[in-house]
DNA sequence: GAGTAGTCTTACTCACGAGTAGGTAATGGA
DNA sequence: TCCATTACCTACTCGTGAGTAAGACTACTC
């Protein structure tokens, strides 16, 4: 069985390159971190085998547990690193200043963009995460608290101001409609992955119009627009 | 855990040897399917063990083996029982002469209830089966169009009728809706684990709000309520 | 050039767990 | 009563893959 999508062999088709050595411990642990990612996404945490990660990374296994820890610790530091980075593309695309509904848009669009440009960085974070042994438990359920308050954030302040204390109610009331919004993109980026025809820009629109108009609007023919 | 055993079959009071049962095989395959979806829900796909699922089934290995094959073939059937499960209770609850929201209500509902009765089949379907080994792909991507075409289904009516062709188009556009509804609900279960004070009821009524009204009425006060 | 700190490797060990060999014992029909 | 069948077991094998031992090579400083 063979597999097109092979992470040993995918990028750089390089033969000639007589493999680098000896350099700084910061650029290796990089390396190391890109063939764990690469090869996590693959495979999941389970079946990927160090021996492999090695290989991607072009470096010795030893190597890995010298800078990286152990294999449970390697797969929490790609996750660290790929949801910061996620989560300041978002945070990056939303200006504060702009009316609720146009942030929302903003953070969903740049949400499609990261899974689009990202796809090992992201089928790390949301499939293969999710397996949850007992361990990695913390690490996820830090980050996925991380993106659900980034996005109550955004619901919250599309209900206008208040009190101090009518801000921190509406917020709370908000989380499970953040968790809702959440799931939905994650669910349409895989279905995103069998219809790849989609544009990022499309599926933004369309889940916006889903969770601002709703349906019920929909069916009667009004659409949210952005601008 | 005790081992309540059927009476009529300890007639001797005084029988050393209580485990050896000889029970049907049709039985035993029950017993090993729901000791084997809680294994899986519990530990993951990779982390159950074999010995564990047959100590927690009362019944040696072999007979694992035996009646339901490779530790493979066992997580594949837990998922296609557990799916038809499901997608009877939520299929069973909307009854098609209702009104499109209100049908879109029941399912719901029913999807949400049977989430909170049936933890364990819930999260082998959700959690454990995403971990995509290559294997049982086909049987996952199965049952998660079963489901998307029942959701789509729904939303698609709720559009009202037309022309064959129409139909066929509309469902087809529904598709992403419903992969966004779908994925929706499954981010607001999981949310409900932590948060537990909730009620099916309530949540199903939240997520009805979101995707029926939508944001842009919510803030305005408008709210979707049942019949 | 000697010492030292950091990079890097080959070639192992060893636990774990899927799957099996090879049997015993109960049941039901002839 | 004998035989075939089916239920059921204990006690193994054996591949795989995480993690390591033990040292080699290189590039600094002093």
């Amino acid at each position: 069985m063979q597999d097109a999508r092979d992470p040993r062999t995918e990028s750089p088709p390089n033969r000639s390159k007589p493999r680098s050595r000896r350099l700084p411990r910061e650029v290796r642990e990089r390396q190391i971190l890109d063939a764990a990612v690469r090869v996590f996404a693959h495979h999941g945490y389970h079946e990927a085998a160090m021996d492999e990660i090695s290989e991607v990374a072009e470096i010795s296994k030893p190597m890995i547990y010298a800078y990286l820890g152990s294999k449970e610790e390697l797969f929490v530091a790609c996750i660290r690193r790929e949801a910061n980075r996620l989560i300041e593309s978002i945070s990056g695309a939303v200006e504060a200043d702009l009316p609720p509904d146009e942030q929302l848009w903003r953070g969903l669009r740049a949400f499609f963009e990261y899974a689009q440009q990202n796809r090992a960085s992201w089928t790390v974070l949301h499939r293969q995460a999710s397996t949850q042994g007992p361990h990695f438990a913390a690490e996820l359920s830090a980050w996925r608290r991380r993106a659900l308050d980034l996005v109550t954030g955004l619901l919250a302040r599309a209900e206008g101001s208040g009190t101090e204390e009518e801000r921190s109610t509406r917020h709370e009331r908000m989380r499970p409609f953040a968790a809702a919004l959440v799931g939905a993109g994650e669910s349409m980026v895989d279905w995103w992955i069998d219809h790849p025809e989609h544009t990022a820009d499309a599926l933004s629109m369309r889940l916006m119009n889903l969770v601002w108009m709703g349906f019920g609007d929909m069916v009667q023919g009004r659409r949210w627009k952005p601008d």
